[in-house]
Formats: C-alpha cells, structure tokens, sequence
DNA sequence: AATATATGAATGAAGG
DNA sequence: CCTTCATTCATATATT
C-alpha cells in the first residue's frame, strides 16, 4: 500500500519503540538538509525538534538521529539508489527559509582566540599507550577472579555462548582490585 | 537481510576488527560507572582491560574509549532520553565492591620513579582526578544499565502521552527560527 | 508470507 | 572533554 497510512498522528506502524517520523516532519528534516544543514548544533536541535512536535511525537534524539544518518547515507548511498521507501515519503510543495549555519558555531562555542586552553590530550592518549602497550604483556597482579572463569575463547572473533542464554554470569562482580 | 545479530551472549556477527564487547564486560564497565568511576587512570585502565580479558578479547584502548563515550553520552542522555533498547537482560543486582582510591595516591600521576617527562596536560587531568578520588561513596543517579544488549525487545508500549515541551507550536513551515 | 530495502537507534573509534 | 564518522543492529515498510 501506498504510504498514505502515514499522515498526522495516524501512522499505521506507530508503535511505541520506534520513532516514526509523519510525512511533514520528513519533509522538514529533508529540506533543512537539502538547505545545506548536515550536523545541527545543540541548539538547533531543539529548536527543530520543538517546532516539528506539531506533526507528532518527536524527541530530540531522533532529529539527531535523523541527521547522522541521512548524512552518512547520502555519502554512501550512490551505489544502490533505489525507490524512496519506508519513511521516504514525501511528496509535497513547499517553501522554505533557512539561514545556513556557520560551521563551527556550536553550542559550546569554543573560542578561537583563546590558545591557551589548547590541551593536548591526544598526547595523553599517546602518552598513555606508550606505557600501556609495555605494561600490557606482562601480568599485573594475581587475580583470583581470573582463575574463577574458564573461558573458552581468548582468541578469535566468536565468543562463547554461555553468557546471555539465560543463565547467571560465572563471576562475582567483585571489583576490589581497582 | 542477515538478522543473526545480537543472539545470545554476545553481538556475534560483527566483525573481528572492532571491539564486540561481551554482556560481562558491559556489565562490568558499567558498574565501574555506577560506581562513580569516569576517567579512569592509566593503571586503572590496564587492570580493568585485563580483568575484562578473562570475557573475551579486549584491549585497553577499548576501555579507554567505552568511558569515554559512555560519559559523554550519559549526558546527552540526560535530555535526548533514550528509546527502547536493550531492556535489561539479565540485569540483576550487581553487588560491586570498590575500594576506595587512597587519597592523594593520585592514579594519575606516575610514581617518583623515573618520570622525566611531565606534561602540562596531565595537570588539567589531576584537577579532574579528584572528582573521582571521592566518588567512591556518594550515590550516583540510576543509570540505565538496561543498555548492555537488546535480546528483550518485547516491551510494552511504555507512554504515548506525554509529549515535551509544549502543545501549541506553529504551524508554518517557516523554518526561519534557525 | 517471505524477501528486500530503508531507516531509526546504538555504539565503537577517532579527531580536535 | 566534545564532536563527528563508521558500522552495525533492529524494525518498519515495500515489493514480489
């Protein structure tokens, strides 16, 4: 069927785990995109989020969400173009009025003129792989908890299975050793 | 599509070249968080990634990013509020023992050994260390461990109702409030 | 109904 | 720390 069953707040699939976005709200994330918008601030965020909760229930995550991964896939997308679906929809006419964002102006609104604050802390990381990677061969302590599980798979992609079927993990979280 | 993906103990499927968590080490890391625990040190990093080895393959970047990311996204969390994921499998109680960090054994700061190189960063790092030299003890909010795996997906519908924010948005497709 | 595709949601990894 | 990219999982929807 058509997607028309999709329109205002009676959208056929609207269940409660999943953001649904109605046609207007597509249409309104699709046109800030196409206006240039691909990674809103905080702000604008909410902003779009607040005024887009008129078609429907919306929440700030998903218009976050939405613009991840329309720009990940538009990036990525120019292989297998294919017929809009599922929430594609769209269809309709309509101007719109967009201020584009400067890059760079984000809700944190770092400021350029301040150097001073410019910690390094990718050397930290490298800092700390140095001596991590020297320390992590050779044991650190005796722990009884690594004689408590017997894993089956230390090397390899496939873990065990043992875990998640139902049964209580083998350990006790005891944590003492930090 | 293929939809063998998160079965059982852990997210099998995905590939070797990035880090698949196993439910124990989630559940580890995560009552490291509860317990107060945000940036942890080099050693305590080291100590962790090795008691996390006994689950499954892991290094200690793995702990240094899931920390990291998990802070980080914590506090969006606090506003986007998360969907329905993982619903709590397993989730019992998770009875952690943490020794609290002696005080002024700064985990950060290397032993008087033979450290000639200092950074300035590691300062700013200090200053931060004692938040979580006393954390130890104080309650931490509740937070969601419910988002270690996704096997019980079968929850009800939680709300429908209630919508942030207001009820009265414009309706013109304006979107000149960016 | 079964399969394929689109897309929402989550998170590991990395950059700055 | 904060922001962003890349992958992956999970599910709604379309198509056959």
């Amino acid at each position: 069927m058509d997607e028309g069953g999709r329109f205002g707040t009676t959208r056929v699939g609207a269940k409660c785990g999943r953001w649904n976005p109605t046609a207007e709200q597509v249409k309104v994330l699709t046109d800030l995109f196409r206006s240039g918008l691909r990674t809103p601030s905080t702000d604008q965020i909410q902003t779009i989020s607040s005024h887009l909760s008129s078609f429907g229930k919306i929440e700030s995550k998903n218009v976050f969400y939405w613009f991840q991964n329309h720009k990940a896939r538009e990036r990525h997308h120019k292989k297998r173009r294919r017929g809009g679906a599922g929430g594609g929809g769209g269809g309709g006419e309509d101007h719109l009025l967009l201020v584009p964002e400067k890059r760079g102006a984000r809700t944190r609104s770092l400021p350029s003129n301040d150097d001073s604050r410019k910690r390094e802390e990718e050397v930290m990381w490298e800092e700390r792989q140095r001596g991590i990677e020297t320390l992590e061969l050779f044991p650190l302590k005796s722990y009884d908890l690594a004689a408590e599980k017997r894993r089956s798979m230390r090397n390899g992609c496939e873990e065990a299975g043992f875990l998640e079927a139902g049964m209580d993990p083998p350990l006790d979280l005891n944590l003492s050793f930090l």
